[in-house]
DNA sequence: TTGCAGCGGGAATGCGCTTTCCCACACGAA
DNA sequence: TTCGTGTGGGAAAGCGCATTCCCGCTGCAA
């Protein structure tokens, strides 16, 4: 990658390579018109781009914004990655991805090379976890994101702080009111349902899982309804799926209707697929709910009830976007938690 | 960002700024062992991070790979995304992400930002359009694209090449065989309709529409049957959905069964949600197929039929992986082209 | 006419690192 | 003992740019 430098516009435009620099790439002092036209010129001519590094070591400032998520290519994230993009696009600055397949110490890595790059600021999506063999590779995260804060670095978390971070200047986190949320949820499905509620919920440990767990129950409760069964899957498409199958006998056997909560939309989804080949509709034989309102998944048939997240919202306010007004979800029923009409007697 | 230096570094191990360099980022010349583990050691009691961005000036070159996309949270941009990010890992290089919406002037810009950052290599997926609006700023990305290359970066297209740019070195397109997989779907539905067949095809001008739609039409020639009706629309969800609104009446006016492709998936899903609420039922009363089986919209029901699209290869292939086999799609016939039974009399 | 701001351009320094070149030293052969 | 030869560390020259001084010039008041 070599291109033309200042100093071959300066020479080619007869001025120095301060005038050059003032007046190609924005400076308080502005030099003559005549001067500046020439210079143009002259960069336009040899079609000058300027060294982004060179400029970035001189006033070490990047304008590079990380952005951790788990996998780009999971709707949630990406609706997050677009919020983090156009924060970054309204602020002049770019967009540097890195993928970890949610393994802090996947994510300790990233961060580094992000502080090697001297990205203005970091934003990390996705859930946090305390599980046990996320242990150390969280304590080593949490000192990373420490140093990159104390070097003057900006860290935005989504959802719930690095597990053992010490609050440094020039971190924050976008709260996610998960657990307000899924409570919220359960009390509007007990309001029509009145018999048992299951809950398929992510590895144990994982921050969002257990919120919207909690929440949900503590909603039920505050229902008047009893606590729900807690079924334990991967946090994905997959998950939901085994547990779907897992269950599918045990409500054909039953003879009344179960509500599930799926604590995302793509465990429900993967619920749904897994019932239907055993002959279990949706909401004819249980009903069920998700979490995350994906944008992908509206069209679905039954239209899954869910939780409206602002997600591209949540990723502006992650990377730092002033105008983005605070996260508020809602709750949103669907045709998935309907009571069918054959049994409205 | 300010952070310790190397020549802090070796100022605290004693030694000089070139064996710290050696020792630290890896040079053909290695240090002695206990030499080399005092600076080790200096640095981890500094925290030293090695600032990339001074590094890249120095050996200019800078680890980095531009990924143009129309809209990150598009899932088939994002699966090219995830396949991109995945062969940067491989490389230990980092993405760097733009988003365009689709105007060739965004993308000329982002190109000229790739550039600033000296980025080896930049990746532009999305369709390339001739469409007359976009002719100028076609031209500029190519110029752009063009001194990107002459200045030694490599640019990797998805589909179509950038209209008007003059085949450089170090310019490669990952073809997608559009026009044959249509073409293969088009043969594979006429085996069971016999009905007409429609094309929803995004606006003319749009490569990767025109293909398949040609593609579409040369396959039903093939089969015998005569050249399906195209209807343009948005190349989107919302595009789809407004087709299928159009479509509604005439499909319920007609005695005959309607066989509708959609020049990509989302698309069908919208043309799907226009029709259910009209009461036209898939497949009952049209069948429908898509394009690029979309991993999200694999739980979609019915089924939907569609062509696919190895996206994530694709992806790695536009940022130069050289292990990954070449593109190849199939065709995949599902329950939204199926002949229902009661007319299977 | 002299003195003093004020303005505009240029020389030079440094951002943090890689890399070339040089030099001191040790070792083996003659 | 002396001369090559190799080995390993250090000094220094950039990489491309921003920015701080510095300096010559002009315009105005005294």
């Amino acid at each position: 990658m070599a291109a033309s430098t200042l100093s071959e516009v300066a020479r080619l435009a007869g001025v120095s390579l301060a005038t050059a620099s003032r007046v190609l790439n924005g400076s308080s002092r502005k030099p003559a018109e005549d001067i500046a036209e020439r210079v143009r010129e002259a960069a336009d001519k040899l079609g000058y781009v300027p060294n982004a590094q060179a400029q970035a070591l001189a006033k070490s400032s990047s304008g590079l914004i990380g952005l951790i998520v788990h996998d780009i290519a999971d709707p949630y994230f990406s609706a997050i990655a677009r919020g983090v993009q156009e924060a970054a696009r309204q602020q002049n600055r770019m967009v540097l991805l890195a993928s970890t397949s949610g393994a802090p110490s996947d994510e300790k890595e990233a961060v580094a090379a992000f502080a090697a790059r001297r990205a203005d600021s970091i934003v990390i999506a996705g859930s946090r976890s305390v599980r046990a063999e996320d242990k150390q590779g969280n304590t080593e995260l949490a000192a990373e994101l420490d140093r990159y804060c104390r070097n003057g670095g900006h860290v935005g978390v989504v959802g719930h702080p690095v597990v053992g971070a010490s609050t440094t200047e020039g971190y924050h986190v976008v709260k996610v009111p998960n657990e307000e949320l899924a409570a919220g949820l359960a009390v509007e499905l007990a309001a029509t349902h009145d018999g048992a509620f299951l809950i398929i919920a992510g590895p144990e440990g994982l921050y969002t899982s257990d919120d919207r767990v909690r929440g949900f129950q503590r909603g039920l409760a505050d229902a008047g309804m009893p606590a729900a069964e807690v079924i334990r899957a991967g946090f994905n498409r997959a998950g939901g799926y085994e547990a779907g199958l897992a269950l599918a006998e045990r409500i054909k056997a039953s003879k009344e209707r179960l509500c599930i909560f799926a604590v995302n939309d793509v465990m429900a989804i993967g619920v749904t697929a897994a019932l239907r080949p055993e002959g279990v509709w949706i909401p004819r034989d249980a009903t069920i709910a998700g979490f995350d309102d994906i944008e992908t998944l509206r069209d679905f048939r039954p239209a899954l009830s869910t939780v409206h997240l602002p997600l591209e919202d949540i990723g502006r306010l992650a990377a730092g976007d002033p105008d983005t007004p605070p996260v508020s979800g809602a709750v949103k029923l669907r045709r998935s938690t309907e009571t069918p009409v054959e049994s409205q007697v």
